[in-house]
DNA sequence: CACGAATATCGACGTCTGTCTATGATCGGC
DNA sequence: GCCGATCATAGACAGACGTCGATATTCGTG
């Protein structure tokens, strides 16, 4: 059987490696979005550089410059995938930043850009 | 000088470390809503577990199961933020996945999750 | 130079998202 | 038991985003 390939190249650009499923894409995608956002990118760097018991929410409102209901947002979307964990004490809800999570978020980055090359 | 904290204990959770400027914020907000999207994850990964040549548009399209102009709006997004290389030849155009584009987003995760508590 | 193929750009449309104000829920103190 | 303080929820609104069809652009072929 002969391929006749004429003289308009293809672009033959093969994919062997198995596709990723659309649910792990949207999964990803998810954890990622709650992070892709400026206020929230903020409050996890203040979650990092502070005590590891959390910080308070009022402490946050005003170095933030938001509404008091727009921190809680923003808080709601990381604690809703698990990159943060809440206490409460009193009538103050501490959050903080969980152990490992933005770490477990960097390696998944680092696998899927350089392990299936390799 | 004497405080009178009273009997309200406040919720003392002072920051140390400086804040994080807007720009910074802004432009590692940039860079994650760029892969924080389901099909963009797709193909990252597709470019990802190809040949380092790259991958022919025209062998994105089908297997993402969008229209063209889709596939090409996302790929300049991708390329935009530096994440992914572009090189014509002939009427085909090629992407690929750029040197640790993903692996210096990955350590800019970590370093904003670990470096500044430690 | 006309034509077909591969990409990019344009304009439009529906949806998601971040922000606010107003209100509800919960807790402590008086 | 009322009241103030802290936080969450609800609803509204503007802007951004992903998708598409239609069209422009570029390139190689005959």
């Amino acid at each position: 059987m002969v391929v006749d390939v004429g003289l308009l190249a293809q672009c033959r650009t093969p994919l062997v490696a198995p596709a990723l499923s659309d649910d792990e894409a949207e999964r990803l995608a998810r954890v990622l979005k709650a992070v892709a956002d400026p206020m929230r990118i903020k409050i996890l760097h203040r979650l990092a550089s502070a005590a590891p018991d959390g910080v308070c929410v009022c402490d946050l409102v005003e170095p933030l410059g938001l509404a008091q209901p727009s921190v809680s947002h923003h808080l709601k979307v990381l604690h809703g995938t698990g990159l943060v964990d809440r206490r409460q004490e009193r009538t103050f809800v501490y959050y903080s930043l969980r152990e490992d999570a933005l770490g477990h978020l960097s390696a998944l980055l680092a696998i899927d850009g350089r392990g299936a090359r390799a």
